[in-house]
DNA sequence: AAGTTCCCCTGTTAGC
DNA sequence: TGCTAACAGGGGAACT
């Protein structure tokens, strides 16, 4: 499941192979990954040059010499660059047929990504981008007492909280768990108790948290690996995600429903 | 208005 | 063994 530090793997990798590369026919083989009506998408994308990559939380942007492809990979999307003329799987719903002899391959075998082009002046004035939260790293300089203040205006558990985008981008499931873990802070807390430190601790973990996923390449569980063959490193790092005992206390760990997601966390290190 | 539930999907795993 | 049911989950829409 891609979060930030997976999502900005993508952007690494794909800035090397497409930045420069014009887009010259796309195929669709599955219309729902496209937000949009199908020609308007084709019409606004056909012809154009893929001038850089960006992201903002989870979201990647394809920025072309007009206008923006949002791609949103939700649980399993991926890209995969290759010479034009490759074997298509059956999970491959979108191909952009690139000017150099190669393709973009979109895979998502769950068919939950999205899509989206945006003119350069909707980009970040229109959902879904203008609904973001801020990306909690420390050079963003985040206002942690307006924080705080939207924080415990909640009346949710804290992981339900911050799993929410418009609070703070680029968490999701995993990273949540280990930012609340490493912040001794229970999942399941009501966010309305949150105190200034605490906040101030769940900032500094995540910066601490994402940037060392994204120098290794983000986690690779289950099915998930960032795009074409890059296996992640970040689950060797992983405290409480999908882990049985506390790396601190040894205490058995709790794995319950929280928010609506699967949650682990110890019950002895966080309160 | 804010919180909750459902839905979108399919591969994997648990259970009988 | 082979089948079905449950599960995984980000985000948006619909609902309360």
């Amino acid at each position: 499941m891609p979060e930030l530090p997976e999502v900005e793997t993508v952007r690494r990798v794909l800035s090397n192979e497409i930045v420069n590369t014009k887009i010259v026919d796309i195929d669709v083989y599955y219309n729902n990954i496209i937000e949009d009506d199908l020609n308007y998408f084709k019409n606004n994308v056909i012809g154009k040059t893929i001038t850089s990559l960006s992201r903002l939380g989870k979201y990647l942007i394809i920025n072309l010499e007009q206008g923006s492809i949002i791609s949103h990979l939700r649980m399993e999307g991926k890209y995969f660059y290759l010479p034009n003329g490759s074997e298509l799987n059956k999970h491959i719903h979108v191909v952009f047929k690139l000017d150099n002899g190669y393709i973009l391959c979109y895979q998502d075998t769950r068919k939950f990504g999205r899509m989206v082009y945006k003119t350069v002046e909707e980009v970040y004035t229109t959902k879904p981008l203008i609904q973001i939260g801020v990306e909690p790293f420390s050079e963003n300089d985040i206002n942690i007492i307006d924080l705080h203040k939207k924080i415990v205006k909640k009346n949710l558990p804290i992981k339900a909280v911050l799993l929410d985008q418009s609070i703070v981008a680029g968490l999701g499931n995993i990273y949540v768990d280990e930012v609340l873990f490493a912040s001794k802070i229970a999942p399941n807390k009501d966010a309305s108790k949150l105190s200034i430190e605490d906040v101030k601790r769940i900032i500094e973990a995540s910066d601490r948290i994402l940037k060392l996923a994204i120098e290794n390449k983000g986690t690779t569980i289950r099915s998930y690996t960032s795009s074409l063959g890059v296996i992640g490193g970040y689950q060797n790092f992983l405290c409480v995600h999908t882990k049985s005992v506390c790396p601190v206390c040894n205490s058995k760990l709790e794995k319950e429903k929280i928010g609506g997601r699967t949650s682990y966390y110890c019950k002895n290190c966080q309160e």
